[in-house]
RNA sequence: GCCGUCUUAGCUCAAUUGGUAGAGCAAUUGAUUUGUAAUCAAUAGGUUGGAGGUUCGAGUCCUCUAGACGGCACCA
């Protein structure tokens, strides 16, 4: 065999010889740092033979495959531990994810998370003892033998029905493709992280098994840095930081109806201010629409008959009413309220609207998901020419926006549903094709969500990661084939005649609450000046003597709009200075005899411990600036 | 909604095998007037989420219920 090394040599091989003959041909160093290899892009077990030729790489710990590897096999020593432990246990399905791996176990009685120490304990002596993890193919009824007693592996062997390769390790084996490391005593530092229900195969209908999360690493280090992050997102978490900034509220009598405080209702301002400056310099008129509309609106828009377990019903006099869940039936309602001509499109229209959805109880989460949000959503009507346009525009005023954050996102461009869809596929096709076409014209990347597109229309997602890299979308934009139709919109063109304009949904934040809350974490509570309910905290050294100047220099920056506060309350300045800080205030600034002669402020940023002093005049200028560019200090 | 865990003062947490609820911070009051992350003292604060049960006696055990948390399912 003829093997082309990642440098570029080439490796001559005799045939049968497996990944660790190759290891030990090209150091006996890397043979015992070899953890599987790679050929032409394929990973296979250190055991398997080298089947012929091609581009070949040894992977080790450096390899960015390495970590899943690992994870894999160790989710396979917890299997071998509950199997020992639990005998009467079945095993599920055990991969490795981006954080580490799970197991899906069914447990006879169920266990909870102290049990889960004494299953390290096993995992840790079963890793020392050194086993091989060997694979194996077996014939369709030796695996079914195998597996008898197990009912989720038969279902599955079921399916898979022939080429069935099974991974052992000592007295465990389990059904697997692979590939794993050689061997058990390479699974050093790992730690089960938590406890979870989880339906088989993901589906409601089946049982729910226990889920078992946990993560494995090649050093401690690595294992200690990673569970000191898992420590630092809870620092992070956004419940957390809104109750302890009084950004917002959420009572035990209104379970997903989020409460505004008022340092939050500030940011909330300051972001709804902002999003509407932005729309308008892009071309956007707002409406606002009723919060509450007839039923048979929502029969009209088909949200009855595909939504109404989720939505809230009431009734005025004899009539049904619903509180609306999108606002689309509100915008489609404005646009019929005259008579529009192609000269009148593109047609922007924004809404920060409030709706409400019924979610379920277990799906609350924060401001994540709740009840009651605002979407800051708009609809843009337009010919079918100036779609692509329309998008391109959308997408850039989104990457925009986004950057102004900091905050990192990815594309998905979700298609056409394999049976829960309308209209023709040749008009999917085009909007597909339309909204594929706006990302390369930006040259922005995007995954493609094979027929995870509403029944109504294809859509471009974005999704944005939170502090527990957990991910949310937020922004979105979908073509509509179905509300125009079930509306009757119509534009007059250049002959006199009523065409069909293509509706646009779109929405930047997705939910006003939602995006709060990834901010609140983003930023860790310590936001940008612009966000900061409050942006100065004066602090005068001695009140009598002090706090007079402090409030001419407050009710300066006041007068200019800046959120300028003096805390003259009676402690030491030791004390207020560390009562700024944990309510992570921008700037704060201590006055005292120097500042009062020299007309100058000392301030110190959020964080840092570096004083600055310079003129009252110039503070004022600098933190202005700063405001008005939405810098973050 | 489902699986599991949890709920004690505003917050963070204590309270032997069931024996009748404590601390720190915050709050209030008083003293202190302070130069870059916690001045001192006093006071007040709780039907232990709610309802029911077992018991001589329940924060502790049981049942139901509400809410929260970690996931799963869902997310127009």
């Amino acid at each position: 065999m003829k093997l082309i090394l990642p440098n570029g040599d080439e490796l001559l091989l005799d045939n049968g010889l497996t990944g660790f003959d190759a290891a030990a041909k090209l150091s006996a160093g890397l043979a015992k740092k070899a953890l599987a290899y790679r050929l032409d892009g394929k990973i296979y077990d250190l055991h398997a033979p080298i089947i012929g030729n091609g581009h070949f790489e040894i992977i080790t710990e450096s390899d960015k495959d390495a970590f899943e590897l690992l994870n894999h096999s160790t989710s396979h020593l917890l299997a071998h531990a509950i199997m020992r432990l639990y005998s009467d246990a079945h095993i599920g399905f055990g991969p490795s994810i981006e954080e580490g791996f799970y197991y899906d176990i069914d447990f006879p009685s169920p266990i909870v998370e102290s049990n889960l120490l004494a299953i390290e304990n096993e995992m840790r002596k079963i890793a020392k003892e050194n086993h091989r993890i060997i694979r194996r193919e077996v014939s369709f009824d030796e695996a079914l033998k195998l597996f008898a007693n197990n009912p989720y592996k038969v279902e599955l062997i079921k399916e898979i029905g022939t080429n069935i390769s099974i991974y052992s390790q000592g007295d465990f084996f389990d059904l697997c493709i692979g590939p794993h490391l050689p061997n058990t005593s390479m699974i050093r530092y790992f730690k089960l992280v938590s406890l979870a229900g989880a339906y088989w195969r993901g589906n409601s209908a089946n049982k729910q098994l226990t889920r078992i999360y946990g993560t494995s690493f090649f050093s401690k280090e690595e294992l200690d840095k990673h569970l000191a992050l898992l420590e630092e997102r809870k620092k992070r978490d956004h419940r957390r930081l809104g109750r302890e900034l009084g950004l917002f509220m959420i009572s035990e009598y209104g379970p997903g109806f989020p409460f505004w405080l008022p340092n939050g209702m500030i940011l909330r301002n300051e972001l709804e201010n902002f999003w509407y400056k932005k729309h308008e310099q892009e071309g956007y008129t707002f409406i606002k629409t009723p919060i509450m509309l007839s039923k048979e609106l929502w029969v009209t828009s088909g949200h009855y008959e595909n939504y109404r377990e989720n939505m809230y019903f009431c009734q005025i006099d004899d009539r049904e009413f619903a509180i609306k869940p999108m606002n689309c039936p509100g915008s489609l309602l404005v646009y019929k309220n005259e008579l529009h001509s192609y000269k009148d499109l593109p047609l922007r229209v924004g809404e920060l609207g409030l709706v409400h959805r019924h979610e379920a109880s277990g799906a609350l989460s924060g401001l994540f998901r709740v009840r009651t949000f605002t979407q800051d959503d708009a609809h843009i009507y337009c010919r079918e020419d100036q779609s692509i346009d329309e998008v391109v525009k959308m997408l850039k005023l989104y990457d925009e926006v986004y950057s102004l954050f900091g905050l990192s996102y990815h594309i998905e461009l979700s298609t056409r549903p394999e049976k829960k869809y309308i209209g023709s596929i040749e008009n999917w096709d085009r909007s597909e094709k339309a909204l594929a076409e706006a990302c390369k014209a930006i040259g922005r990347d995007y995954v493609v969500n094979e027929g995870d597109g509403a029944f109504y229309g294809p859509k471009l997602d974005f999704k944005l990661k939170d502090s527990m890299n957990r991910i949310w979308q937020c922004g979105t934009i979908q073509f509509d084939m179905n509300l125009p139709e079930r509306f009757d919109i119509t534009y007059i063109d250049q002959r006199g005649e009523k065409v069909r304009p293509v509706m646009l949904h779109r929405a930047l934040f997705g939910s006003l609450e939602r995006f709060i809350g990834i901010l609140i974490e983003h930023y860790g509570g310590a936001f940008p000046a612009w966000l900061a309910p409050i942006q100065v905290n004066l602090i005068p050294v001695n009140n009598s003597l002090h706090a007079d100047y402090a409030h001419q220099v407050a009710s300066a920056l006041k007068a200019q709009g800046v959120r300028a506060q003096v805390d003259d309350s009676e402690e030491k300045v030791g004390f207020r200075l560390r009562n700024s800080q944990i309510r992570k205030i921008p700037y704060t600034i201590v006055v005292g005899d120097n500042e009062v002669r020299d007309k100058s402020l000392t301030y110190r940023l959020y964080s840092q411990e570096k004083q600055v002093t310079i003129s009252a005049v110039e503070f004022a200028q600098m933190i202005l600036d700063e405001i008005i560019t939405k810098r973050h200090y």
